[in-house]
RNA sequence: GGUCCUGUGGCCGAGUGGCUAGGCAGAGCUCUGCAAAAGCUUCUACAGCGGUUCGAAUCCGCUCGGGACCUCCA
């Protein structure tokens, strides 16, 4: 069995995953900004982290999976007066940021729990760490890497590139960017005239006298600055060196790649082994911006609640298209894409449910069909070479798929019980639940479980069967028609039972 | 302008130098009172042009197209 691999951003390749700790692994993702509701985008980074959480602990792996909030900095919501202009207002009146912070984190993790992700191990906030961040500048101002300028703090990059290239951290290792490129080609952007050198970044900012969320420092009242956040977090819950650093693509420049420098100086060493970075996902072609008026909301996307949107989709289906494509691939998003996603799933749920409900004996020693014996077990076997692959989940489907032929074909008696041995019946019940349920973290959507409704539909679809018995199909049709509007399908099986599906 | 990624059949998407990816949609057949579901079969591919090779969608070059990032934006 191939052993596990990533493909890890900075080295530019796929490497053997080793954790630095037998049996442990330290996990630190960048979490959202709860300054607005979470769109489409946002799922993708944190599905696709799930299944990396989900499976190392699969592997038998501890993990520390930790995910930050990012809820400092300067925030406004629409509809709201501008800070400046509310100072004078009573307390309640105002702009409360925690409010604000505290609305967006909720329907973050109402998002999260709808997508069925599990909880970080830890989920610590950038307000929560003020401190943490402020030693962590301190240190860095005390290394010769970081000046004050007005109040702020700013990282000095052509030193720390300087001095640190010749360690092998240069600025730009994990982008692959140049500095002396970028000197030359970055845009006009406040505060500049602050900085020693365009290139630099602030660590911490000073905060206008309207800037309502501010805190006490050495340089006066003001905020963290955005990349100082993380470093503070993953040292302090992780250590000077962790396993893996997740995020989004857009993130590694220049998120990531001070959050490196920051450790660098801090710790003396890259902070993260493995930096993983998933694709983004773009919209009919296009990506996702307010320009192009595509940005859909999490909530809208659950509810078709958009224009873009010809109807609603499920958390699962997003879940299941996503987990369709590899995750360092962009992923195109179109109503036809996501029809078809909805579709898939279905299918293989469907398949996967009749699978559970197969009673498997001892006692299919030989195959009754080598061939299709052969074929399942094949597929079966190579699941976890594809999963060990730099997770390649669309391959691991696209294998599931090839045995749902098999599964319904069963169901039906069109192929016998006894085709495939027993051990292998159960190996395919084993891993379907493994990575459907365990690994990738699908669920069941529709409750079919109401003993009472089953009570009724059991009755009803008895009432069916005696009038089909009859020929009498007015009155047959009649209750199929009518629980289909009821959004009720009844399916007439084989063997002349009936099934039945919420839809 | 710079750095990097990418271009697969109607749509979405895996992929390895030589072997059917898969899903959705379409077509035919089987099953069925009819339908749905299911099963079987089937049609559309590797942007273009060169090169390397016995052989390339897969390696190299060029052209054209798409995308991400380019320092306070999460």
């Amino acid at each position: 069995m191939p052993a596990l691999q990533f493909y890890n951003s900075l080295s530019r390749q796929k490497e053997v995953f080793q954790s630095l700790i037998p049996g442990k692994v330290g996990l630190y993702v960048c979490g959202p900004t709860v300054s607005g509701e979470s769109h489409l985008g946002h799922a993708r980074p944190f599905i696709t982290f799930d299944i990396v959480y989900r499976y190392l602990r699969h592997l038998g792996y501890q993990v520390r999976y930790v995910r930050n909030i990012t809820d400092a900095g300067h925030f406004e919501e629409e509809g709201r007066e501008s800070e400046d202009k509310i100072s004078k207002k009573a307390a309640l009146e105002k702009l409360e940021p925690m409010e604000l912070v505290q609305k967006y984190t909720n329907l973050f993790h109402w998002a999260m729990r709808e997508f069925n992700n599990i909880e970080p191990s830890i989920e610590p906030t950038a307000t929560g760490h003020i401190v943490e961040q402020i030693v962590m500048i301190q240190k860095i101002i005390a290394d010769g890497y970081a000046y004050e300028a007005n109040g702020s703090v700013y990282f000095d990059v052509e030193k720390y590139h300087r001095h640190f290239s010749a360690r092998n951290m240069p600025y730009g290792i994990l982008s692959g960017r140049v500095l002396d490129d970028q000197l030359e080609t970055t845009r006009e952007l406040e505060s500049q005239e602050e900085k020693r050198n365009k290139a630099d970044f602030a660590l911490w900012k000073h905060a206008a006298p309207e800037h309502i969320m501010r805190w006490e420092s050495p340089w006066g009242e003001g905020f963290p600055g955005w990349h100082i956040e993380c470093s503070a977090m993953s040292t302090k819950y992780l250590g000077d060196e962790f396993d893996i650093h997740g995020g989004g693509m857009d993130l590694q420049f220049p998120h990531h790649e001070c959050e490196i420098a920051q450790s660098a100086v801090c710790n003396h060493k890259i902070p993260a082994r493995f930096w993983l970075h998933n694709n983004m996902i773009t919209i009919n072609g296009r990506k996702m911006g307010k320009s192009y008026n595509n940005v859909i909301k999490l909530s809208e996307l659950f509810s078709g609640n958009h224009e873009i949107l010809t109807q609603g989709y499920s958390p699962m289906t997003v879940r299941f298209f996503i987990l369709q494509t590899h995750y360092r691939s962009t992923l195109d998003f179109s109503n036809e894409a996501l029809q078809a996603a909805e579709r898939g799933l279905r299918r293989m749920w469907e398949a996967f449910t009749q699978l559970n409900k197969f009673e498997v004996s001892d006692d299919v020693v030989t195959a009754g069909d080598l061939d299709l014996e052969a074929h399942c077990f094949g597929v079966l076997s190579g699941l976890e070479a594809d999963m060990n692959d730099d997770l390649n989940t669309a391959k691991v489907l696209a294998g599931l798929f090839e045995l749902v032929p098999v599964i319904n074909s069963m169901k039906d008696g069109l192929i016998s019980k006894d085709a495939l041995t027993s051990s292998t019946m159960r190996m395919m019940k084993e891993m379907f639940n493994t990575y459907l349920v365990d690994i990738f973290g699908l669920k069941e959507e529709k409750k079919q479980d109401d003993q009472k409704l089953s009570a009724v539909l059991g009755l009803i679809a008895d009432i069916r069967r005696d009038a089909r018995a009859r020929k009498d199909y007015a009155t047959s049709d009649k209750i199929r028609n009518q629980l289909l509007s009821a959004g009720i399908q009844l399916k007439d099986e084989k063997d002349g039972g009936v099934s039945w599906e919420l839809v």
